[in-house]
DNA sequence: TTATATTTACTACAAGTGTAGTATCACTGC
DNA sequence: GCAGTGATACTACACTTGTAGTAAATATAA
């Protein structure tokens, strides 16, 4: 079987050390709330596995091994958007845009910076 | 374990049944170019799972069985979509939006229809 | 009505994934 | 120099998922 893109975990510990640099398996657990009940070795094998998936990689500086990710957070987001569009939406954002403001599903807030950030869009194609 | 959410070949089956009410395996099969070279047994397992999942139910016709789904669809689409949200983009619709301008990841007519659903939507709202 | 084709129901199995235990190695404080 | 603490490397195991084979029931065509 093939990998079939990133698990919410596994997205989890590559946004941290995306903000962190490299992290030790200690400080990856500690930085996400939602591992903080997971045994460490299961972080440990999270990460061992991304290193095999070839998203980490890890450098041991004297005993202890520190992670890093190997893979750009632009082209996953990428990757990850493109598949979810395509499979739910059939590849179309304006899909996915009118379901949104049709169920109502978008905040104020977040109209309005969708808004302004078309604008800033418009002035930049001007 | 728990189901993850819906795979690829799973969306796809959801999403024909949705538009034909109900379908034999055979007939799901021959709607779905991607399921053409798999065996039909393997469509069959499909369905069958999602049966057990409570996607679908099943109605014996004489003795062939017709499927049809037990899952609404937008409800799902809102599931996939949040889930998808707040795992990528941190719940926001505009960050979305944001990253797919940064990379000139949206066309150039996804564009135009975006701005005129906006546009619908602000009409809605005065 | 018998061979053939279709469908069902059941079983199988390898790879992926979530979860973690254990043995061992290295480090720190006494 | 040994005991405890923490990290590493390795192993384990059940559930999921993709994929399909097979036996038995049913329908069909000659």
């Amino acid at each position: 079987m093939k990998k079939k893109g990133l698990s919410e975990v596994e997205w989890k510990i590559l946004s941290s050390l995306w903000d962190n640099s490299e992290m030790t398996v200690k400080e990856v657990q500690e930085s996400i709330q939602d591992l903080r009940d997971k045994a460490y070795t299961t972080i440990q094998t999270y990460m061992e596995r991304m290193v095999k998936y070839k998203y980490l990689k890890k450098r041991k500086r004297g005993s202890v091994n520190f992670y890093y990710p190997v893979i750009d957070r632009d082209s996953i987001l990428k990757q990850e958007t493109t598949s979810f569009l395509s499979k739910i939406f059939n590849g179309s954002v304006s899909n996915l845009a009118a379901f949104l403001l049709s169920t109502d599903n978008i905040s104020k807030e977040d109209l309005k910076k969708l808004k302004s950030v078309l604008a800033e869009e418009e002035k930049k194609h001007e």
